[in-house]
DNA sequence: GCTCCAAGTAACTTGATGGTTACTTAATGG
DNA sequence: CCATTAAGTAACCATCAAGTTACTTGGAGC
């Protein structure tokens, strides 16, 4: 017998569901209480598969670690590249992503508190998705969207920290909000706010005449 | 015998000396790997007294995790009042604090992180400093250096994020600036860059006429 | 059907770690 | 002096958690 292929997905066996099984509960896991904090038996619990298995697959907690920061951080670049524009879209588009996506921006914080100063995790591509970044702004300096004046590095960080800030500490953010960053309210009013703010990234020509021209309609 | 009184810290028993021993040690070793990684040994060792006195003095790894984030944040806050200014000066000011006091950051970081978002260490005292800090945002619109448009919780966030972001975030910053945050140099090129930033907290027709006489001297 | 390997399981080991017990000793005040 | 209390020590313990051992079983190819 042949069999019908393997019913795809009834098999009782199935290792890359297993796989991918673990690296989604390690995601959780591991945003929820970073690499020192999460519990392997939780890991396996949550994945509701053997504990044996995640070290079959992935060697050792920090192994899965790595796997699980590789992973999403290629979804979020492959998903990066396709959206570009002036700075007041950007800004309220990635700020609003960070605030959806907080298990990404805690991964990053973790990596940031355990660093030590070693090499970093996909150092490389990293590295590569950065310099395409900073192509980016150059791009848009020269169509005029950001102000050529400022160094493209710089403008990248600043935005990086505008983004990430709120949904990195929330305990601060709800302190001077007076709302939770979940709040849709917050969000709302921050990417308000923020578009706003963007015209920081304009040239000083550009700002003025925009803002002249909106003055003047009014008047 | 009267004795002549207790040779002041000389004494062998001495239990200011240690606790505050215990409180520095412990900012190290929780501020290098949170309150889950620390560990009450090493903390113990490196403030050189016996792993009881800890218990002894503050109950658990827990409430001493708590001491030292109040200690540490009445500290800083007492120092904060002191100073006011233009934003270009408090941001590249607040900016650089951040990079040298990375202890407190990183405090504050692993506060995020381990945020059951339950109720707030020292939330009391914080609110009241948070609510003199947007008091002194307004006084400043008040007089010009801010602009009036500008919601001063905003504000805030925005300052706090733009100081706070490359010392929380250390391999980003590298990563996008080529430079360790601990580099000197950064930090000069970061706080210049920061200083002129400031401007897009200064009202429109400030920006617009200052700008403007550039211009016009120029040409 | 049979073999063989990867997928899967349960129970165990080993070491670390937060917290405790049971004790000693310095200072203070009457 | 002596009693009492707080500071200090060393050895211990229960627990928890990462990683392993030793085993079973599904299924693909022959």
């Amino acid at each position: 017998m042949a069999k019908p292929a393997k019913t795809p997905g009834v098999t009782l066996r199935n290792p890359e569901r297993t796989r991918e099984r673990i690296l989604f509960a390690a995601l959780k896991e591991f945003a929820m209480s970073g690499i020192a904090g999460a519990r392997v038996d939780a890991i396996a619990r949550r994945a509701a598969i053997n504990k044996r298995m995640l070290y079959h697959y992935f060697g050792s907690k920090e192994g899965l670690f790595r796997e699980v920061l590789r992973l999403k951080m290629s979804q979020r670049q492959a998903w990066a590249e396709t959206l570009s524009g002036d700075p007041a879209e950007s800004l309220s588009f990635w700020f609003e992503a960070a605030c959806k996506d907080t298990d990404w921006v805690r991964l990053l914080e973790w990596e940031a508190l355990q660093e030590a100063d070693q090499r970093l995790i996909d150092q490389k591509e990293r590295r590569a998705a950065t310099t395409r970044g900073l192509e980016r702004i150059r791009q848009r300096q020269v169509r005029g969207q950001i102000s050529s004046e400022l160094d493209p590095r710089h403008v990248m960080l600043t935005m990086r920290s505008l983004t990430m800030f709120p949904a990195a500490f929330p305990q601060l953010t709800r302190l001077i909000m007076g709302r939770p960053v979940s709040d849709p309210k917050f969000q709302k009013e921050r990417a308000v706010f923020l578009k706003k703010f963007a015209a920081a990234f304009q040239s000083p020509t550009h700002r003025i005449s925009s803002k002249l021209n909106r003055q003047s309609r009014k008047a």
